[in-house]
RNA sequence: GGGCGGAUAGCUCAGUUGGAAGAGCAACUGGUUUACACCCAGUAGGUCGCAGGUUCGAGCCCUGCUUCGCCCA
């Protein structure tokens, strides 16, 4: 009876059945997302966290696109209209940075040398070489996303919904521009935001600075003193600050401290008593002087700011601390952010930029202009000297911000920047304009917050809900503008001008439709939205200065042309990137207008099809963001607030956060870094379905994971892990053998591991971490290998539960609790549950119980061999859909070999098995009453035990596995028919010859024993009596202390009282049980006696 | 400085509302009975970071401490 079809091999040859299924699945459309008639409940959509083309995918993307595959293949198998929306993000600044540097390295020019245009030419270049490697990284980690889809945030469709989004915004008076202080990078010359810096304490110095008074009178202080971390600032003070009433804010520092004082350890509190003796002390030693220099503040004297000479007021601020340093603080509007907040509260001061953009100082520093920053601090340094004004220089550690990007000190910048109005606004924001679900929200971000608050986005674990909301609360605007080449251009023209105010009428006809307009005069804006607006422009007149800020819709010549010809400039800066990635779950779907989207080639329409609903009225809002926790505030908290801003609705009703890969150092893994592997090279060395089914296991809600990295030497051969071994020239590179600890072996040649450097040896890094994910697969295909050579003339008859044998119930209920535990473990986004339990249940009772126990009914043949086959098909069916969502290529390639084998297959109609060409849309199992058998659990349970004991005892007495075994098992009266019954389990699979079930058993000499619950199980003739004895005192010693634990529960009044009773009980039934096993040992002790 | 999370077997990690400490890998012992040695059977290994507290009962709840990491300022 061979199959007409050909055996499997003997082992899973990934790289060939990948290869296969992938185009089945491409023939099959399987991917591909369509409109139709299901309702909005059973549609599912997740839109990628757009990857950015910055850069290949490394292994934390792979976690982030298989948690996506894994939901998107769970939804669509249980009958969603299931759309993945793929695409990629230009990511401004982190794109226009690699080319620069590669522009700096390899050819030494700068992006000034190729021009604006030559540089976007060469981001283009770069964009498409890094977007068609992504992609095929996603498809060969079998990311089923609908590639008709693809979308790029810079594309026409999505420049559209940019240029929309920003049109609105502009004309509701949202979007702005002001002076603000920015964290300047002055390599990339652009501002980047707070998300961009990264801070470092590094090892600096603080100068005590002399600043004299322009008139001193007798009796006051000459000068103050002030101290700083940045001398060349100094250029740039503008003030003096001393605060307002130093003896309370003395005071309430003082009682802080006892406060402090009063509950610090003992160990805090030598420190804390100190710093309080030194807080009262200060008391007498400048107190005094600071109320005379209040004073003199209020007087309004000035000092005589050195080198520049130039007058500056002492001011009264808050921000001056009485209990630090001199008490006083030099004010720098311009470079610094607390100075920024005095200049906010004390206008009159100004503010002075010494700075220009490429970080060398300006025409206000005077005769220092030109200097570097480092050059020019060293010569304020060295000239206060010289003038006796340097008071001091201690060493301190400093903190300074870098940029990211550049990984060059960030410099407080004051500069004009647009942004987004995050707050309340007066009047309140209207939210989905011209939508059925319009209404109208305080603020845009309060309508963020409000949209978690109450539920309509829940983050998993929830427990991030807390940094989107602390995050939002700030209610901060949003810094839009950014000094780059690379981006959406920000659309806006300007006119700065005075006099009569004329605009073309080409422009004033378009008012309201394709222009909008924001005019400032003396301080005020006047919004102009329609042509009516315009009409009292004609009023502007004289010597007024004004200046019109006006936003078209479109690039189309006409507007362009009257813009130009109306002598508007175009703004140069870009926009955020964020900004078009906060549209991204309906950009993509063609909004504003998906009948006119202008799609690439090939594409999938956005537009109604017929009586089909278009893609955006039919996909949004969507259901589940899948993604990295450090991007809740930058990405998921903007897609919120641009969603309900847009459309009136909420982007998705979940957000999944999952684990961040780590290096075996515990380093986040970035390709930056040099710590990240290609996903592509472990699905080439350990296959894809092993990659997949280890991060599904790692994903278990709560930790980040650590994935040590081995690379083989190129060389050598040598095996280092790559957590220890010292890197060569750059991060990139590897030493082989040099380690930080002590190993041996190693040739000392350097080798690359991302393959980046061209002229160096690669060695590609793997982990053993994905073993088990290796042999679980070749443990599935050997499974159905064995199936498939007894899966021949499976019968199709409808069967009944009770025409079933003992173990083909027991196997049907594990897979009912199996299919339950599945299905909660993915709902609860707890992906490692799920898959341990599918594991569990294949590889721990359908291999090692149920196929073991089957075998001799195969062999029979017979009705109890077909029942026996067609169970087992069922068996298999259910276990590869439940698989496939993990680990889809190995279950697709099996499906379909089953398929071929066993077209039909179910046990009638309490246990069906819906047929499906391809498996990656056949219907997922879902729980199933009739196949539950729980009274079966416990009975089978009881066999297991007793097999179990029988395997123990032949092991421990060094029997051989084949030498068959007399056994005999005292049971009580009540359970020996049930146990008789089913002999054979434990005969078969113990190698038992002879089983005697015997309630007045009795041990016989040379019999080792062993208690399975109430069960009493001999083995006959394996061991020395002697041995046995030992054996039953050890085991009477356990059982009396367990017993004296149950004793002594039972014995207490309070827990008797105040347990529960079920939990009372069952000490109670632990007790007996123990008092049985007690009574038999030391009856069997007596008899060995 | 504020917030969040981790510290459980040699390693990587689970542990639901408090009610006899778990898995995988590694180790050890035995095994090629025709699916699988990337396998099977069996064994050993833990003062659940430390100290208090609440409770009849704490890995789990509360307080403090030690230590590591992340986020924010």
């Amino acid at each position: 009876m061979t199959s007409q079809l050909s055996e499997l091999p003997k082992t899973y040859a990934p790289e060939t059945v990948e290869r296969q299924v992938a185009e089945l699945w491409l023939e099959k459309h399987a991917f591909d997302a369509n409109p139709d008639d299901r309702p909005r409940d059973r549609r599912y959509v997740i839109m990628m966290p757009l990857p950015n083309v910055t850069g290949a995918l490394h292994m934390g993307h792979a976690m982030d696109n298989v948690m996506q595959d894994l939901l998107t293949r769970w939804h669509r198998m249980a009958g969603d209209n299931t759309l993945w929306m793929p695409g990629t993000d230009h990511a401004g600044i982190a794109t226009q940075a690699v080319i620069e540097k590669r522009l700096k390295e390899f050819e030494g020019l700068t992006r000034h040398d190729v021009g604006r245009e030559g540089l976007i030419e060469r981001i283009w270049q770069w964009k498409d070489q890094y977007e068609k490697r992504i992609i095929s990284q996603q498809q060969v980690m079998g990311c089923s996303c609908d590639w008709r889809r693809h979308r790029f945030t810079m594309d026409a469709v999505c420049a559209r919904a940019v240029r929309h989004a920003f049109f609105r915004l502009f004309a509701d008076g949202l979007i702005f521009r002001g002076k603000r202080l920015v964290n300047w990078d002055v390599y990339l010359q652009t501002s980047v935001s707070d998300d961009e810096v990264y801070h470092e304490t590094v090892a600096g110095n603080f100068w005590h600075l002399r600043y004299p008074f322009k008139d001193p009178r007798p009796g006051e202080p000459d000068a103050v003193i002030v101290a700083t971390t940045r001398p060349e600032t100094m250029l740039g003070d503008t003030a003096v600050a001393v605060h307002p009433d130093p003896e309370a804010a003395l005071n309430s520092a003082e009682e802080k401290l006892r406060a402090e004082l009063a509950k610090a350890s003992a160990k805090e509190q030598a420190g804390k008593q100190a710093a309080l003796d030194a807080l009262i002390a200060r008391r007498e030693s400048h107190l005094p002087q600071l109320i005379a220099l209040r004073d003199m503040a209020r007087a309004g004297r000035t000092l005589r700011l050195p080198l520049v000479d130039r007058e500056i007021p002492l001011i009264c601020d808050v921000w001056a601390k009485p209990e630090l340093g001199s008490g006083c603080v030099k004010i720098t509007p311009a470079h610094d952010p607390n100075d920024y907040d005095v200049w906010q509260r004390n206008p009159e001061i100004g503010a002075i930029n010494i700075l220009n953009p490429d970080g060398t100082l300006n025409q206000h520093a005077g005769s220092y202009a030109g200097l570097s920053r480092e050059a020019a601090r060293q010569r304020v340094v060295e000239d206060l000297e010289q003038q006796g004004l340097l008071e001091a220089v201690e060493e301190r550690q400093v903190d300074i911000g870098h940029s990211d990007r550049s990984k060059t000190p960030i410099e407080p910048y004051l500069s004009d920047q647009w942004f987004v109005a995050m707050g309340d606004q007066p009047g309140g924001v209207l939210m989905g304009r011209d939508t059925a679900r319009s209404f109208t929200a305080a603020g845009l971000v309060q309508a963020a917050i409000d949209a978690v608050e109450e539920g309509r986005v829940k983050i998993h674990p929830a427990r991030y809900t807390k940094t989107y909301i602390d995050w939002l609360s700030e209610k901060r605007d949003w810094p839009i503008s950014r000094q780059l080449w690379w981006g959406h251009r920000i659309p806006v023209w300007r006119k700065t001008d005075s006099g009569a105010l004329e605009l073309p009428q080409a422009l004033t006809e378009q008012f309201g439709r394709r222009v909008v307009g924001r005019l400032e005069r003396h301080g005020t804006t006047t919004m102009l939205r329609t042509v009516e607006d315009i009409a009292h422009l004609a009023g502007i007149g004289g010597n007024e200065q004004w200046s019109l800020y006006l936003c078209p819709l479109d690039d189309e010549s006409d507007l362009v042309g009257a813009l130009e010809q109306g002598g508007f400039t175009a703004e140069q800066d870009v926009l955020d990137t964020w900004f078009s990635s906060a549209l991204w779950p309906f950009s993509t779907l063609g909004w504003p207008d998906p009948q006119t989207a202008a799609l690439n080639e090939g594409q999938a329409p956005t537009a109604a099809q017929g009586d089909r609903a278009d893609a955006l009225d039919y996909y949004y809002p969507g259901s589940c963001l899948v993604t990295g926790r450090d991007i809740i505030t930058l990405w998921v908290a903007r897609m919120v607030i641009a969603g309900l801003y847009a459309l009136g609705d909420v982007p998705f009703a979940d957000v999944f956060i999952h684990a961040n890969i780590q290096d075996g150092k515990g380093k986040r893994m970035s390709k930056s870094a040099g710590n990240g592997i290609d996903p592509v090279d472990i699905c080439n060395r350990y296959g894809t379905d092993a990659m997949r089914f280890v991060l599904c296991d790692m994903q278990t809600g709560s930790q980040d994971i650590r994935l040590p990295v081995t690379a083989d030497c190129p060389t050598c051969g040598y095996s280092n892990d790559l957590g220890t071994t010292e890197h060569g020239q750059t991060v990139f590179t590897y030493v082989c053998g040099k380690s930080s600890v002590k190993k041996k072996g190693g040739c000392g040649a350097e080798f690359d591991v991302l393959g980046t450097m061209a002229e160096m040896p690669a060695a590609q890094p793997y982990s053993e971490r994905f073993d088990i994910g290796r042999s679980f697969c070749t443990k599935l295909w050997n499974s159905a290998r064995f199936a498939f050579l007894n899966l021949d003339d499976v019968p199709d008859a409808a069967r009944t539960a009770e025409e079933l044998k003992l173990e083909d119930r027991w196997i049907l209920d594990g897979l009912d609790q199996a299919v339950r535990a599945v299905q909660q473990g993915l709902s609860d986004y707890n992906p490692s549950l799920a898959i341990n339990a599918a594991r569990e249940f294949f590889w721990s009772e359908l291999c090692d119980w149920y196929l073991e126990l089957i075998k001799p009914r195969l062999a029979a043949g017979g009705q109890s061999g077909a029942l026996a086959r067609q169970v087992l098909a069922f068996c298999l069916d259910q276990v590869l859909r439940l698989f496939h969502p993990f680990v889809p290529f190995i279950t697709e390639h099996l499906w379909q070999r089953l398929n071929a084998q066993v077209p039909v297959r179910g046990l009638g109609p309490w246990a069906q098995a819906p047929a499906s060409d391809v498996l990656i849309t056949a219907a997922w199992p879902v729980a199933n009453d009739a196949l539950a058998a729980p009274d079966l659990r416990a009975l089978f349970g009881e066999l297991q035990g007793v097999t179990r004991a029988v395997r123990e005892l032949r092991q421990r007495a060094g029997v051989s596995p084949r030498q068959a075994l007399k056994v005999t098992i005292k049971a009580p009266t009540a359970s020996c028919a049930r146990i008789s019954e089913h002999a054979d389990i434990v005969k078969r699979l113990a190698n038992v010859s002879e089983l005697i079930v015997d309630p007045n058993a009795e041990r016989t000499p040379g019999a080792a024993s062993r208690f399975v619950s109430d069960l009493q199980v001999f083995v006959h003739d394996v061991i020395d009596d002697e041995v046995e004895r030992n054996r039953l005192v050890t085991e009477l010693k356990k059982v009396e202390k367990e017993l004296a634990l149950c004793d002594k529960k039972l014995g207490n009044q309070a827990f008797v009282g105040k347990a529960p009773a079920e939990v009372v009980d069952e000490i109670r039934q632990r007790q007996q049980q123990y008092q049985v096993q007690k009574d038999e040992l030391l009856e069997g002790l007596e008899a060995l006696a």
